[in-house]
DNA sequence: TTGAAAGCGTTACCAG
DNA sequence: CTGGTAACGCTTTCAA
């Protein structure tokens, strides 16, 4: 077995105290011994053990984030922003789907409420009604905070890109080319993100007097497949508008690779716009001209947030981080009736 | 503060021991008192601190996960492989990467020697020379896996998919539609993926007769970056290759990129072949045609191991586990000089 | 500045 | 089947 403090101090010829106080609390003790004691400590490699001391200390260092799915490769980024900033502040990173999480009927909260975890940031807005209810509960929504997604009846600290004004800059971007009948290919039903989107749309439509055409199409997810499979419907559309604003980057690489299937081409035939500006945005054929939104760094406030929380900040729960996005102009828009 | 095990204990009029019991081996406690006892726990909502569980019976129940960079979307599918086998075993998995572990000449194994976690399971082949010796302690190396990469020089149980293989069916594939000039669009020189499927490559075009051509090119990281930019180098090819297998997707989407650019078309002036089958592999333009490694199974099997070896079963510290790969024909090849 | 000792919340051994 | 009681390894008063 490894070493406990016991040893050290035995080993050292102090007692536990003392050496507790070298390795926490340093400065609490005088030169001579801190010495004495640390030399024993690099010695032996001696690590405190991190059970012992957070069961002592009752926390855990550690937070839960939850996100849909986990094999969705766009939150890798967001955890890379998460993990950079707990990491620098000695705190450890757990991750779960929402499906693991909830599966059984367990709770949400069982990290939380086993004190397995200090806090959650949750990546989910679609959580059951179960779940957001639970997460209300009053020791535990100072605990929680939103990122990238929220629940739309509010209640938790969240932080977001400006889904609004990415839509704003989306929709002038493709009026400035010329196009007056554009279609908004959206995400999942229901889903805060799709829904704010497509306001987005609509309002900066409507600012330049134009209006979403009444014929929807979408509606699944925001995944490739579902791109793919809204390409069919689009073009059995009566009247074909000449761009689309799709909900996420990854319906756009979709649709453009079930409109090339169908031998109509981007941007000639149809002008695209995307969501997101995923890495590989930058590289499909032809690039795509997307709304970029810096997911890394909104783990890294998201992850900010929370450890003030936790720290015992007080945080208006409605308080909303919102940030900002840019449109990025690349080879999937054009003007129309380029052909 | 919540509920203790003490108050349980006497709110349902019996001792800690047995509340402890009813809830650790329900089957060693008379049915009456369980009942009573859970009707305590469900009506308080108790949940037992696993820190203090922990403590007592030394272990963690949690399992850390290291990668080259989490922000690479590559290891989502891989997480959740992960997450999916450990969170059926009641195991956290906790994520970072190797970049934050190592930060301020921090241990690997702080986690490890902190008691934190139970095991780890490394998906970086490139740790640092100090990083690996130390995963050799007696104590520690049986409480690591390797999965998709690994150390070159041995000494751990890894999970990896078979790349050689994999490249052989590249190989066949592209031999079979009349290539003779194949070149190789490598990785990260010394990565040990990259070593093993050169190696592939080279097996299988010698079984044809064939060899590699001297020039070589890529040899930067597996990223869309370095795709791109390989193909710059492709283009002032003296006698340029009818076809290129890349060492990953991501590689080969960039190349793609990078070669359409330059006005060279996949796959009619070049047949490209990937490795890993992405997600987005599917969907660019042209569909690539790669190699597929399952890196959610990769990711469970790898728990599975793991898992095992903290229960304590013995496993021979070379033992690898290879997993089927399969050849995806898809649009990026075709035969030679189709133009 | 240091040490003694009381916990932190469980579990598991040992009696009964 | 149940209860008393040592641990588990550390931190933090409280006194000296």
């Amino acid at each position: 077995m490894s070493l406990s403090i016991k040893d050290i101090a035995r080993l050292s010829g102090v007692s536990t105290a003392t050496v507790s106080r070298t390795l926490s609390h340093p400065e609490r003790v005088s030169e001579t011994t801190r010495e004495a004691v640390m030399a024993v400590v690099d010695q032996h490699g001696y690590r405190v053990n991190s059970m012992a001391r957070n069961l002592r200390r009752q926390r855990a260092d550690s937070v839960l984030a939850i996100v849909p799915d986990l094999g969705n490769p766009f939150f890798s980024a967001i955890f890379a922003g998460l993990q950079e900033t707990f990491s620098a502040q000695g705190t450890d990173l757990l991750v779960t789907d929402s499906r693991s999480a909830l599966r059984g009927g367990q709770s949400l909260l069982s990290h939380l409420r086993e004190a397995r975890v200090d806090g959650l940031v949750c990546l989910d807005g679609g959580l059951p009604q179960a779940a957001r209810a639970e997460l209300k509960a009053p020791d535990i929504a100072s605990r929680v905070v939103f990122a990238c997604e929220w629940l739309v009846e509010g209640g938790f600290p969240s932080v977001r890109s400006d889904n609004r004004a990415g839509m704003r800059l989306a929709v002038d971007h493709l009026v400035e080319l010329g196009h007056r009948d554009i279609a908004y290919l959206a995400g999942p039903e229901g889903n805060v993100l799709d829904t704010e989107r497509r306001a987005g749309v609509v309002d900066a439509m409507a600012a330049h007097g134009l209006a979403l055409p009444a014929v929807q199409f979408g509606r699944n997810d925001f995944s490739l497949e579902a791109g793919r499979a809204a390409a069919e419907d689009f073009i059995s559309l009566p009247a074909r508008p000449t761009a689309v604003i799709c909900a996420s980057d990854q319906l756009a690489v979709g649709f453009a690779s079930g409109l090339h299937a169908r031998g109509l081409r981007v941007p000639d035939d149809v002008s695209l716009v995307g969501f997101d500006d995923i890495q590989t945005a930058e590289f499909v054929i032809p690039p795509l001209t997307t709304i970029r939104q810096d997911r890394m760094r909104l783990g890294a406030q998201a992850a900010g947030l929370l450890l003030r929380q936790i720290a015992g900040a007080a945080c208006p729960a409605d308080k909303v981080i919102t940030l900002p996005v840019s449109l990025q102009i690349r080879g999937s828009t054009c003007p129309p009736g380029r052909d």
